[in-house]
Order: C-alpha cells, then structure tokens, then sequence
DNA sequence: AACACGTGGAG
DNA sequence: TCTCCAAGTGT
C-alpha cells in the first residue's frame, strides 16, 4: 500500500492525533452525518466540556433526525435552555424539516449544499462534510484559527475579512484529501489541548519545530485579540408574580430579538412601569419582595436585574391577554426553553416561596 | 463591515 | 469584579 502523499505538516499533525487526539467524545461513537451535524452546531461558541451533557441529552429525546423533524419548537428549546445562542435550536429545528422535505431525510454531504441550510456557514458545512461524510472539505473554528495564525505567523485580529480570507485560504491549502477527517479533527484536538489561548504547551506540539510564533516567542500574541471598550450595562426589573397555588407568571418573547420564543419573567424598566403595569391589569400586588440584584453578562452588554417577588390572587384573566403567557407551577418539569437567569431564580423561588 | 446573539470558565 | 472568548452564523 503506496503511502499517500502527505506533507510534512499534514504528516506531523496526523501522526499526533494518532496518538494524542480525542478519540473517545460523544459524537463520535458512533460518528454519523446527524450526529456531526448536531454536535457541531453546539459546538459553536461553547466548549466541549459544556456540550457533552446537553448532545447525550438531546440525542436520547432526538436520536434520528426524522424524530427532530416532528418535534416541537418548545421541546427542541427545552433541551437547549442554558446553551445559549438560542437561533441555532431554531435553525435546528428548521433545518430538520428542510431536509425531511426536500432531501429525503438525508443530509447532504457538499459543503455547497450544506450552507444553504439555516445555521449552517463554512466552517460547519466543512465540518459535517468531511467529519459525516468523509469528503476533502476544510474547516476554520476557533482552534483551527489559533494553530494556524500562530504556526504561520498570521498578523492582525481573525474578525477582519482580510486575516480570515488569508486564514481559510491557509486551511483550504493545507487540508489533506486522504484521512481528511481525522486531520480536521486533529487541528481542532491541537488547539483545545495543545495550542491554547493561554500558556499553549509548546513542548507537547508536533508543529513546534516550524511555528512562526513560537521561533519570535509571540505565542499569545497571536492570533491578536480584538480590541473593545467596556461593555455596556442596561439594567431590568424582573417580576416574579406568585399565585397562592405556588405557580409562577412566565411569558414567551417575541421570536427576534435577546431570548427570542423563551419563556421568562415580564420585565420593566422600573418600580413605576410594574407598578403602571399592575393598574392596567387591575392586579391587587402586595408583599412586594425586591431581592438584591445580580448581573448576567451576555457576549456584548451586561444586563443588570433585579427580580421582585409579588404574592398576588388568582384569575387575572388581563394578563391573559397582555401577551402569551403562563403559570407555571414551582417544581414542575420545564418543557420549553427559558433563559439561564430565568432557570436560576426559578430554582431559588422553589426554595423561598 | 459591524453588530446581534448566551453562557460559563479562565486569568 | 471585569475582560476575553470557546468547534460561528445571520443580517
């Protein structure tokens, strides 16, 4: 059997992963095109540590994508609550019916192909053609990024259209068409386990002989972070109305928008909006319990809120129809999808109230 | 091009 | 406490 021909990079990196790489991780055991698909959408933006439990979840509740497909919105958000970037169970969900409708149940395998499907771009359409289906497609994450602006020296922040074309073409160039998948593995292994963002353990790296980088001892330097001002604060009231049955008022976002179709408490401004708010409905509000506040960061602004705990009776058949809505009882079993800090002071209402 | 879009961990 | 940013995509 003729060896293919690899070149010293590709051979250094392959011969690593051989020995060093994850072998082991959920999705890839077995490593079929719906189970790449949905792993790496996860994987967007969120390691893999945080993964890990939320993929084995959803693939007990969606083990094949035709039982996605028929799911619900709120069942498929459900099981996303907490991961964050909420649109991907969105596309999911969309991109499960796309293809029950149009490509037989089967996802394609051309990369072409793959990114006119919602919440699939380059690098995932890459990732599910060449990790689902063993095709020469290459790939350019976070990890992929790191190795190789720092192996190859590359200047200037990542977000710039300039860096990431030179950068995808660096990938494309150095992506082998045999054992491909393993390759785009290998680089994604490297740089979560070798080539991190901080203190990269350069003894470790089979690359180390020919990296840019480390020969002009810029390893965090590169590649260069994006420089921004302080994050902005905007800052809610969160309204934690109980009912003397221990159920609590949740209400669905509008579908665009930070949170879109969760469920979370009504928000306002301030004291006198809640207060606004409870004489339009004709609410009888009394032991208002302000809570101290608590800061939730998101990827671009903080937002400060301060949750206020309001006993309130039942029947108020107004709020019904301020907006979609319901009561939900403390304790029982959330399925539909609600925001991170929404999950939190659900579970310390059940203490308190 | 620039920004919206979550969350948790690291430093 | 605060910033950065991790298997990015959509607009």
């Amino acid at each position: 059997m003729a060896s293919p021909p690899f070149s010293a990079f590709q051979q250094a990196v392959l011969d690593w992963f051989d020995l060093e790489g994850r072998h082991d991780l959920p999705w890839q055991r077995p490593r079929t095109p719906y189970r790449v698909w949905i792993s790496e959408v996860m994987l967007q933006q969120t390691q893999v540590a945080t993964v890990i439990g939320y993929f084995e979840r959803f693939m007990r509740h969606f083990p094949r994508l035709a039982v996605l497909a028929e799911a619900d919105l709120d069942e498929v958000l459900a099981l996303w609550s907490g991961l964050g970037y909420y649109s991907r169970a969105r596309n999911l969900h969309r991109t499960a019916r796309i293809v029950t409708e149009r490509h037989a149940g089967e996802l394609p395998a051309d990369p072409a192909v793959l990114t006119t499907l919602p919440g699939i771009g380059r690098s995932t359409a890459g990732a599910i053609s060449s990790l689902g289906f063993d095709r020469r497609a290459a790939i350019l994450d976070g990890n992929v990024r790191r190795v190789l602006a720092r192996c190859h020296g590359v200047e200037g922040w990542p977000g710039a259209s300039k860096v990431e074309k030179e950068l995808w073409r660096l990938s494309e160039e150095l992506t082998p068409s045999t054992r491909c998948a393993d390759y785009n593995q290998a680089m994604m292994d490297l740089g979560a386990t070798v080539c991190t963002r901080s203190r990269p353990a350069c003894a470790d790296c089979p690359l180390a002989g020919t990296c840019v980088a480390r020969r002009q001892g810029r390893q965090t330097e590169l590649p260069a972070p994006r420089r921004t001002g302080p994050a902005p604060v905007r800052s809610t009231l969160m309204l934690l109305m109980v009912d003397p049955d221990r159920r609590v008022r949740l209400q669905k976002r509008p579908p665009a928008g930070i949170w879109a179709n969760l469920w979370a408490f009504p928000e306002f401004d301030g004291l006198e909006e809640l207060n606004a708010w409870f004489a339009l409905h004709g609410i009888h509000a009394h032991r208002l319990e302000p809570l101290p506040p608590r800061r939730h960061t998101f990827s671009h602004f903080h937002l400060d809120y301060t949750p206020v705990i309001v006993h309130c009776g039942v029947g108020h058949t107004g709020v019904e129809e301020a907006a979609q809505g319901l009561w939900h009882p403390l304790g029982a079993e959330i399925g539909f999808g609600v925001p991170a800090p929404v999950r939190r002071l659900l579970h310390e209402l059940e203490r308190v109230i």
